[in-house]
DNA sequence: TTATGAAAATGAATCGTTTCAATCACCCGA
DNA sequence: TCGGGTGATTGAAACGATTCATTTTCATAA
């Protein structure tokens, strides 16, 4: 059924070795053999199987990227960056979610491993990068995006998030407020933990200010809209004042969860801080306060190192990327009035 | 540096068949010889090229799905559907965004063409289907989502839009609006098409309801702001006090603008009714009223429907999947007050 | 002991493209 | 007219997994 370089050939009269060389390099081919071979092409409808080209070639011209949670609009973000970037240099980005889960994780990685992609991005689950030394090993190149790597001993392209968590906690402190809760989960989550810990620091430096933790399963807005029944059902004395969220998908869960019930409101009752800036957080009930991470940018470095390091080879140095996040400051914590 | 089936064999004393039989059939294959190919498989690190396996095979175990705007949650739900049945099933899905763009949706075609997919999801642009049928033709079964075929000569799973631009437009008649505006575009989007065409015979059919279209470039939060800034801009008189928005994110932007300005209250002045259902209508700064898509359905019976068509192959039952959207109604329209 | 058949294992051919050493065509200067 | 050189074209080998007709092995019945 499907039309073959052979076919080509035949029609235009030429070898296939010449079919080939039009594809790929019509410099060395004469312009009438060019005009001849184009005019096969057209009439049969040949169209090029990317699966025996790769064969060739040893590896694909697609990049692996693994993200923590394709809903969330962070990620559609990055991935967005990173997908137009890929483009523009003749790559294109396969995208899965791990969901958070090891699992899915391994899974997509068996499947990248298969497809023989000329790179893998990864945000990845936890510390215990053993999977992804031995896909390095194999040639294929290795970044890691939204999450730094410790010894720098993988490229990585990320944000801050230890003073992320300064920031966001600071902001919280200098508003008065004292009984700041971390929400977010769960802590295997590298993230989250350097969030969690760089609020941490600024709370333990700051007199009579306590941190509370709450733990979440993932980091949804359906999570977030449950802390926010548990947040309701607590003693008012032991109820936080500030809220710092891991991310804002929690933030806008907790936010509708608090709005609905109309005995608490924000930011008068509880100020809240969300982490990313999605679109969503600014057109939310309450305009949320939020730790901005440039999530286009993190996409598009993320593939210009990858394409550095496939380009170098063995010997490929490692870069390491950190952006520095920005506070957002929008009414969930300094709320309407105070802000005109 | 990638260890190959000849490798295995090597290490295990076997010859190719026997590792190829143990890994695609390895009931034909002895439990001792099993065990010992095993043994090499994990010794080696040996990783099928998918590569080679489809080249044989003639095509691949992916699908293609061509969404307008990846960046929709509305999408990210259908394809989240998508892909997980697809997976169920052993295949997997590549998903690309035309972000309403032609030229886009044609570069996703080629690359799904070169890739040799096992099949195509697409939620196409507009009604000239050619390229399609072309696709089809080659043997590559084709299903349209969220998009109707109205001769039946594709398969498709979609929403009955007319229905849902009337259930939006009676609902804003029956709370006694009578300046219909209604927001979205390029027209050239057949759902958009649809969704107009639904409304205005509602307006065509009520005394003194008038409907003005206010257009729109794309369906993206920042039109909507555009588009409420437009409307604040208008005089008083002519200013519409029910808007239908062709999408979510339009409705978001438009409520954006017009809170923000302060001067005009919803759903007070203006009543304001999205699409699509997604998440991040109800977590508004006033709860979206909208059209409820199954989405997540929608991605999973696509996917039903092309293993169905790819396993008949030439003889094929086309199957038309037609969704009844469903009123949500929030607070955009009916009101805190008169809710509760 | 030998014949018989089932089960297991083999290995060459195949998929479609790219690469590259070898060949061919052609022009120019001697 | 011939040799040398350049540019164009050729065709066979290679990539790695799968398939299938063929061969080998082995247990059992005669």
């Amino acid at each position: 059924m499907a039309v073959s370089v052979k076919e080509v050939a035949a029609e235009a009269g030429v070898s296939v070795g010449t079919v080939s060389n039009v594809l790929n390099r019509p410099q060395v081919v004469s312009e009438r053999t060019v005009d001849k071979v184009a005019a096969a092409i057209e009439k049969l409808g040949f169209v090029r199987n990317d699966a025996a080209r790769q064969l060739r070639a040893g590896h694909s011209r697609n990049f692996g990227l693994v993200v923590l949670d394709a809903r969330n609009p962070f990620f559609m973000d990055v991935t967005q960056g990173a997908q137009r970037r890929a483009l523009d240099n003749g790559y294109t980005v396969l995208m899965g979610s791990s969901d958070s889960s090891l699992t899915t994780e391994g899974q997509l990685l068996d499947l990248f491993e298969e497809q023989r992609v000329a790179g893998v991005l990864i945000s990845p689950m936890h510390s215990d990068l053993s999977r992804l030394w031995k896909i390095r090993d194999s040639g294929t190149p290795v970044v890691l995006v939204d999450r730094g790597s410790g010894d720098r001993s993988f490229s990585s392209v990320s944000v801050n998030d230890v003073e992320g968590g300064r920031i966001a906690a600071q902001h919280l402190v200098d508003l008065g407020r004292k009984r700041i809760a971390f929400v977010g989960g769960p802590q295997s989550i590298e993230q989250v933990q350097h969030r969690l810990e760089g609020a941490q620091s600024i709370i333990a430096g700051t007199a009579d200010a306590v941190l509370q933790y709450l733990p979440t399963a993932q980091l949804t807005v359906l999570e977030g809209r449950a802390v926010g029944e548990r947040i309701l059902a607590m003693e008012p004395e032991q109820r936080p004042d500030g809220i710092f969220a891991a991310n804002d998908l929690l933030a806008l869960g907790i936010l509708q969860a608090l709005v609905m019930s109309g005995s608490l409101s924000v930011p008068e009752d509880i100020a809240l801080v969300g982490y990313d800036n999605i679109a969503f957080a600014e057109s939310a009930v309450v305009p949320i306060t939020t730790v901005r991470q440039p999530a286009e940018e993190i996409g598009r470095t993320a593939v210009d190192v990858l394409l550095r390091e496939a380009e170098a080879g063995e010997d490929a140095v490692r870069e390491q990327f950190v952006f520095t996040p920005k506070l957002v400051i929008r009414e969930s914590t300094v709320g309407a009035d105070n802000a005109s």
